[in-house]
RNA sequence: UCCUGAGUAGCUCAAUGGUAGAGCAUUCGGCUGUUAACCGAAGGGUUGUAGGUUCGAGUCCUACCUCAGGAGCCA
């Protein structure tokens, strides 16, 4: 006999169908059990009543501890009380692990700290609003996907080790590679740069990993990021890509998560709003936005999370500060021809106070001046000589941007960490499990 | 690296310097429609570690450890 998955379980009305899965609770009311069984595909509650099952059925069932394994075979009833339309009449149930009394289950259906559920993030899986959550980053990686196969882009991915830093070693992991050393990529972009000029339009996307010791709910030391690349394009080519694309995966979700945005009682009004054009906001602009708001700020300088945050809550939908100061910006920037202290740059801060999501901008394709830059910041050139070959071959406009998935999929759900958007997050004192 | 806060039962948390407690979880008992069920009972503690003050320290002081989230840095 096949089996029939949980959510599922409505196409099913009036057969007897089996199920294989895990219990999730079990309440009892004298001669009546309602254990609730969970597949990874939803939750169902069985009724197991005394008298129409046999001694041992009820007992195995009675005996059932929190997440044990079990092949349950019933018949399907529609059940208005029930969260998902259907409950199940137990007729038989067969333990294949019963989950020792004397070892409970840790994650009870009651309040755990954040340390406890993390050193337990194996487990912790299980539950819905995990379930929820990490459904939500599913859709938004199909999304990306289709994004840009559906947009003439090519995906070609990029190295996880690299011969050296694209915006200096500060922040990158250290590994031993025979008998040189190596580092663990941060971004893929300079490779970008190379395949755009062999495909016309590219991306990549895979984990990227920062040795920043930072410890906030923003950041992780691994997560994963997707990054666009194209020729013959200028900063207001990037600004358009990055604003269709963010529409596009948000409608998505909108689409095809409500249940899961419910789950996670995600107002979805705010995403709503998530529509073309969005704003976009000079640098010049953004300093004296920042003024009226009553923060200081120093023209010149980067916007710290407070000030990211001031700048988005100003605005309904994800903003797009462009025209930095080329100070405060990687080498590669391509400076605005009328002000070249200016570089051609944009980020995109996300609505509701989540802070950038998006940075990129246009590339130097100037040879001389890339080399200048390298120079400036004092950057090894040795190590760039490839990249360099990219402006003496055939140089052409050409920019993109990078995006961290976790923190699109942090602001997409409403949720306060990016830890909880990835299933095994990696942050500066964890590595575990 | 700096700043701030927190470590008490398996979990979440109480406890004016004076007898270490509750809810949940676990076990046992009760209940034929429960929805984080409910009712009754039992077991469960080196109060993060090491010192110090005190007649007496979970509580006050010092150092250390661990964690949290904020700055900086960034997606």
């Amino acid at each position: 006999m096949d089996w029939v998955s949980v959510d599922k379980l409505g196409e099913h009305v009036g057969q007897t169908v089996e199920i294989r899965g895990w219990l999730y609770n079990l309440r009892e009311s004298g001669k009546l059990l309602f254990p609730i069984f969970r597949d990874g595909t939803g939750l169902v509650q069985g009724v197991v009543s005394k008298k129409e099952v046999s001694p041992e059925v009820f007992e195995a069932t009675r005996c059932l501890t929190q997440e044990s394994s079990v092949i349950v075979r019933g018949s399907v009833r529609k059940e208005d009380r029930a969260p998902g339309g259907v409950e199940l009449g137990v007729e038989d149930v067969r333990p294949l692990q019963v989950v020792s009394e004397k070892d409970p289950y840790p994650i009870s259906p009651k309040e755990h700290g954040i340390e406890f559920l993390l050193d337990r993030r194996h487990l912790w899986l299980r539950s819905s609003r995990q379930h929820a959550i990490l459904k939500i980053r599913h859709d938004v990686i199909r999304a990306v996907r289709d994004y840009f196969d559906s947009h003439g882009f090519v995906l070609v991915d990029t190295p996880i080790f690299t011969p050296a830093a694209c915006e200096g070693t500060t922040t990158l992991f250290e590994v031993e590679y025979f008998d040189q050393k190596a580092y663990l990529t941060q971004s893929g972009q300079l490779y970008n740069e190379a395949t755009a000029a062999a495909f016309g339009k590219t991306y990549c996307f895979g984990p990227t990993f920062r040795a920043e010791k930072s410890k906030t709910r923003r950041h992780l030391t691994e997560f994963w990021m997707v990054e666009p690349e194209m020729s013959f394009a200028h900063l207001e080519d990037v600004m358009n890509l990055a604003e269709d694309f963010i529409c596009f995966i948000v409608e998505r979700v909108l689409n095809d998560r409500r249940a899961e945005l419910t789950v996670l009682e995600r107002s979805t009004a705010p995403l709503e709003k998530v529509r073309k054009p969005f704003p976009r906001l000079h640098y010049d602009a953004a300093v004296k936005l920042l003024g009226e708001k009553g923060i200081d700020f120093q023209w010149g300088g980067d916007f710290g999370a407070p000030d990211e945050t001031a700048i988005s809550e100003s605005f309904d939908r994800p903003v797009m500060v462009h025209h930095y100061p080329s100070q405060v910006k990687a080498f590669y920037m391509e400076p605005d021809p009328e002000r070249p202290e200016l570089a051609c740059c944009v980020d995109v801060l996300a609505s509701e106070g989540y802070g950038e999501i998006i940075g990129g901008g246009e590339r130097m394709s100037s040879y001389e001046g890339l080399v200048r830059r390298i120079q400036e910041h004092h950057l090894p050139p040795e190590a760039f000589t490839w990249y360099l070959d990219l402006r003496k071959y055939g140089s052409v406009p050409h920019g993109g941007f990078g995006m961290g998935i976790e923190r699109c999929v942090t602001w997409i759900c409403g949720i306060e960490h990016l830890r909880e958007s990835i299933p095994f997050p990696r942050t500066i004192n964890r590595n575990y499990p």
